[in-house]
DNA sequence: AGGTATAACGTGTACGTTAACGAATATAGT
DNA sequence: ACTATATTCGTTAACGTACACGTTATACCT
């Protein structure tokens, strides 16, 4: 590695292999019609002089000719707080800041309790010769074929949002679910100390996404267990179904009436529905740990009845997906398509820091 | 504004103009040697096609004769470890991505014990006319004359780490430190109760930063007043100067004894000086909140014997000064020049996630 | 009128990369 | 030996912007 920054460029690389600089560019872009011997040569010559490509120069050559095209397939967002609109906002900004460099996405919108308009949607994808796609990981078997059809069309993939094991390697940029679980448990455990009925709450409201439920879950048990010894501490889980609006299962209501939770861990979005249920049952110094920075839950934390919320920082995952795809699309470089989403942690007195700035929100 | 994304250019502009992309040129860089006519006339049709001008043609173009040259003006770092270098390694992968835009950093360092340092280093920055500066607002005599200066020379200041209030309107990358201290204050709180002994430790090294010391003691206080009702609880506040390592006075010796804290709020670094403090003196059940993720915090952080810690983000800060001070030497945009770092929570169970990712640590 | 100064505008080249085009050389087939 | 066809390589024109330089037109002076 030459260490000088002359930023030499692909007219010197040229001159120092006696060659042109076609020949140059030939072998850059491994394309045919370089003999091995001049190729072995100018190869050399790359690698000593520690040649990188100017990207300006690059993309303002190849914006003209052809765009680079990034298709998104998210769920259909059912109304404009939705949560899915926040990545989407981030791949709108990342978008926007490289719109000279040649760059455009694409979204198509699929039903979240129909695996068939995420296949057709990504069949449409596949036949539009995308550049990439950026989507969520939700319906396992649809993912798998969806991984091998990218992979034999050689078009980098990235999932959002939720971490599942498919059958192929793949890129994801989201939180890590079970830590996140244990940071729950921590902030709970701080407020309730080790005396006091714990309650871990799986609202289960879509299909595919319970993953992450259970892996909170699982995390939170975990810090229990650490810090504790295994079972030591009593945590009390309550599966709750929830189609309509809110639907409150005897289950629920009976096992809040009989234990009296001191700490509340709601495993997804939903734990503004918490508090009025502590009301309703004449429970108090209940603390609440939940996720996301929906209005309703910013709402309750603001008001003291909320204690944590928990952020995935969604439109910074879209964010970085576009960034990292770029990255990747342009130089090859694909450290950027994994990235694990810090656990933000939010109370109320630093909250409104993530509303206004997307990048860190 | 014409929302179309066809990105016309200078040559377009030209044609709709009737007039040359040389009088398109001159009239976007209001360049004399154009009549107020025709100024007029392509002005209108500039603002009409929402023109933007293609930033890698036109880096593409100025990286050869002119770089942009920034100078960090930072206090000289002792060590390897020390947390000077952390907004220099923000300041540095900035630099690193952009430096095919033709933009680059020099460092000149300051002695924080001594304002002449400060003072002479700026006077070789601005003999060497460079064309923005990042630095800190350490001094406020000197930054005052700094920030004139500089208005004078018209180049872009931008000041990391600390909000000083100066004569004149200044940009600003840092943590609002009245918010952070309202955070500790609550994660005490949630820790400690109502009950029970609340200290805010200043431990007073370095001239200059006192500011931040202060600012996150009134936060802290404005917590409880919130919380509890003006000064209903009490917090017992210690100023403790520090020249060498470990030199505890008898002042905070007596204090810890006798009062037996329940929630210590270190306002700066130095947390890790604590928990010793506390075993010698035979104190437990005590939570301390403190700053920074040096390694002896998180050390300790990780032993359970700091529950929380407050992440300024110093890399990203200086990340940030970076990449908004491009976007304003290139595009006129100064929207990015100031920036409120969320007030960031770490526990043991997230800590890891915010060493490796310097963009969001 | 002839000359010169200056204002107003157009032209050309460069930045580094890409890729089409064509020229040169080599290989094969008759 | 002479085409025909590959193979290998050099040349050149873009991409959009910046700016030096050249060109024209107008005004002003003697």
């Amino acid at each position: 590695m030459n260490s000088e920054n002359k930023s030499l460029g692909i007219k010197e690389l040229a001159k120092l292999a006696e060659v042109s600089i076609g020949t140059v560019d030939r072998v850059l872009h491994n394309r045919d019609g370089v003999s091995s011997k001049t190729k072995a040569r100018v190869l050399k010559i790359v690698e000593e002089s520690g040649y990188k490509k100017n990207i300006m120069a690059s993309r303002l050559k190849l914006a003209s000719t052809s765009k680079l095209r990034i298709a998104i397939l998210v769920p259909k967002s059912k109304n404009d707080w939705s949560y899915w609109n926040l990545p989407v906002q981030g791949v709108d900004s990342a978008i926007e800041e490289l719109s000279d460099f040649g760059i455009s996405a694409e979204y198509i919108y699929f039903d979240l309790l129909d695996p068939a308009t995420f296949n057709s949607g990504l069949n449409s994808i596949f036949e539009k010769e995308f550049d990439a796609l950026i989507t969520v990981p939700f319906f396992e078997d649809e993912c798998n074929l969806l991984a091998k059809k990218a992979q034999k069309k050689n078009i980098p993939v990235v999932f959002l949002d939720t971490e599942r094991k498919l059958e192929l390697k793949s890129n994801y940029i989201c939180q890590n679910s079970f830590n996140a679980g244990k940071v729950a448990g921590r902030l709970l455990n701080g407020l309730v100390g080790k005396e006091g009925a714990y309650f871990v709450i799986n609202i289960l409201n879509e299909r595919g996404k319970q993953i992450n439920n259970f892996q909170r879950e699982r995390g939170c048990r975990a810090f229990f267990d650490e810090e504790y010894g295994k079972d030591e501490i009593n945590i009390h889980v309550i599966n709750h179904p929830m189609q309509g609006e809110l639907d409150l299962s005897f289950e629920l209501q009976t096992a809040l009436q009989q234990k009296k939770p001191k700490g509340i861990f709601v495993t997804n979005a939903r734990s503004f529905l918490i508090p009025k249920l502590l009301v309703e049952n004449n429970i108090s110094d209940t603390s609440i740990v939940g996720f996301d920075l929906n209005k309703r839950n910013v709402t309750f934390l603001k008001s003291g009845e909320i204690d944590f919320l928990i952020n995935q920082k969604p439109r910074f995952q879209g964010y970085t997906a576009i960034k990292g795809l770029y990255k990747f699309l342009t130089e090859k470089e694909d450290s950027q398509l994994n990235c694990d989403i810090p656990v933000e942690i939010v109370v109320k007195e630093n909250v409104d820091f993530y509303d206004g700035h997307f990048i860190q929100g």
